[in-house]
DNA sequence: ATGGTTGCACAGCAA
């Protein structure tokens, strides 16, 4: 089974090069955030004409995550624990043939400063809340989308610069780790452990020619998922081109 | 050097 992340920066603007991918990849699920789009309007027929079921869960302008899946995607959750009605539209759950997937758009939070971190860090305790309900010992599970968190130097082009700054801070490494220790790996470190392998680098400064980028873009699994997963790859290449996204897609074969 | 680019939607915010 191959599930993918992709955080595509609007669905609308994305669509070619997501159905391309889409393709030459066939991912048995695929995880989208900042889809900027309402569940009215979000583009369901070329994917369900490949085959696909798609569940979303969106908004006008700003966040929206959605999964699209072979498999029937059953038990849909959408929203973190708490969400009030008006809150951002940043998570959708589902099971698909026997996983949990439960898929993230974690807060960016601006800077330390703003009133967004804190927004954060309270988004990020939610979300602890709502994997530790969905948690249950028989059942496989992944964690997985845009975190807007770069876990250690290794995934950092400048730690020294980065640290302590918001996507490289403390409290986020802290909120994180709380969800980890649920009992999640980070899938990807179980098959690469070398520096330099980013999945978000910003659109100015040429950060991408630079390779100035930072890991941000995670899929996290219970020992039942984990002790599945055969490969994990980022796919630095669709960076590239003609209107890409800001960031490219993380993949994991679990067996 | 407080820059730079993209998306949404049509001014300025969010990332």
């Amino acid at each position: 089974m191959k599930l993918t992340t992709w955080n595509v920066n609007s669905i609308r603007q994305r669509l070619e090069r997501v159905l391309t991918w889409m393709g030459r990849h066939e991912p048995d699920v695929l995880c989208l955030q900042e889809t900027k789009v309402t569940d009215e309007d979000f583009p369901r027929a070329p994917f369900e004409e490949r085959g696909y079921r798609v569940e979303t869960f969106g908004q006008k302008t700003y966040n929206g995550v959605a999964l699209i899946a072979k498999a029937p995607l059953l038990d849909v959750v959408r929203g973190l624990e708490d969400d009030t009605p008006d809150a951002p539209r940043r998570c959708i759950a589902a099971t698909v043939e026997g996983l949990r997937v439960v898929n993230v758009y974690v807060p960016n939070g601006e800077s330390v400063e703003s009133e967004k971190f804190a927004f954060k860090l309270e988004w990020l305790a939610r979300l602890e809340r709502t994997l530790a309900a969905a948690l249950c010992a028989d059942r496989p599970l992944v964690l997985l989308g845009d975190f807007n968190i770069a876990p250690e130097d290794r995934d950092v082009h400048d730690p020294e610069g980065w640290r302590g700054q918001v996507l490289f801070h403390p409290l986020e490494h802290a909120a994180l780790a709380r969800i980890q220790a649920r009992g999640l790996a980070d899938l990807y470190r179980l098959h690469h452990a070398e520096a330099g392998r980013y999945t978000w680098w910003d659109y100015r400064m040429l950060a991408f020619p630079r390779n100035l980028g930072l890991r941000i873009d995670l899929i996290l699994g219970t020992a039942g998922a984990a002790s599945r997963c055969t490969a994990s790859e980022i796919d630095r290449d669709e960076r590239k081109g003609v209107k890409p996204s800001d960031h490219v897609p993380v993949t994991v074969e679990l067996a």
